[in-house]
DNA sequence: CTAAACTGTTACTTTATAAACAACAGGTTC
DNA sequence: GAACCTGTTGTTTATAAAGTAACAGTTTAG
């Protein structure tokens, strides 16, 4: 398949909006700093919006955090934004006639769960306020 | 993308070698239990041998686990099979022009390092017995 | 000893998901 | 009202995975 980068560009999203406010916030700029489409962008926006962590305003380039950086964490983008959900996937088509292929899906659904849960534990300890420095830190020591 | 269930159908060949040692272990036979095709179980079956999980012998059906079901763990199996090895993919075409372009890849590569090692570190919990009695818990319980 | 079955391997096709691209109706700003 | 923008729809392209086919060489059974 290809990969998603669903979740860096929202996160790119919420960074670049965060980071430059003063430069254009169109989807346009926004999407020249990603390079990606500008459409690929507002589709982004518009989930984002949706899950509460970003303002839009139609007609105007005025995004906004819709809360503080502190307060948006890794796991909320990826839960916005992530089509799948799942890190991991069941097969979902086995032979039920098969001992094993009858009773492996639940199995399997029990303990792709546990590495789920601890895979977005782990990102929700992430804050974009945490992005955000990480990328100024880089910044600063680049100049 | 097309969801991968290299995983899934990786710990299935391994299960049903383990649970049905009686029946016919072609690459066919288990295949039939996949509902997948006998071609990619066999090219399963060649990685799973490559990481020391499976022992096979060319021309006969007699594949084998390697070593103990309690010593082969979920991230042996993810480790062996998976074409990615990652959960997460940083966006790799940025703008290096733009300060946060330039600064986000390797600000979410540290990111998502950890979330990675918390999956793998819950995954490394996860023997092949456990999901074994997890089977064959299931199958009792159905009878 | 040979026929049947199997593995290991290669090459090609199909399918599924995501991104790129294009276009436009309607809102906003100056 | 001109320029720019968002929100939305639809189409195309790229890519990874699975399906399919084929076969050389190995093993086993009769």
């Amino acid at each position: 398949m290809k990969y998603s980068y669903r979740l860096s560009d929202g996160v790119h999203i919420l960074a670049y909006i965060s980071i430059a406010p003063t430069a254009s916030l169109s989807s346009t700029s926004i999407a020249a700093s990603i390079e990606a489409n500008p459409s690929v962008v507002r589709k982004l926006m518009v989930e984002l919006k949706k899950a509460g962590l970003l303002t839009t305003k139609n007609g105007s380039a005025e995004p906004r955090l819709a809360r503080s950086a502190d307060d948006i964490t890794l796991l909320d983008v990826y839960r916005a934004v992530e089509a799948s959900q799942s890190i991991l996937h069941v097969d979902p088509r086995t032979n039920m006639q098969c001992p094993v292929g009858a009773n492996i899906q639940e199995t399997l659904n029990g303990v792709y769960d546990r590495v789920q849960q601890a895979a977005e534990q782990e990102m929700q300890a992430i804050t974009l306020t945490e992005i955000i420095d990480g990328i100024q830190e880089r910044r600063r020591q680049s100049l």
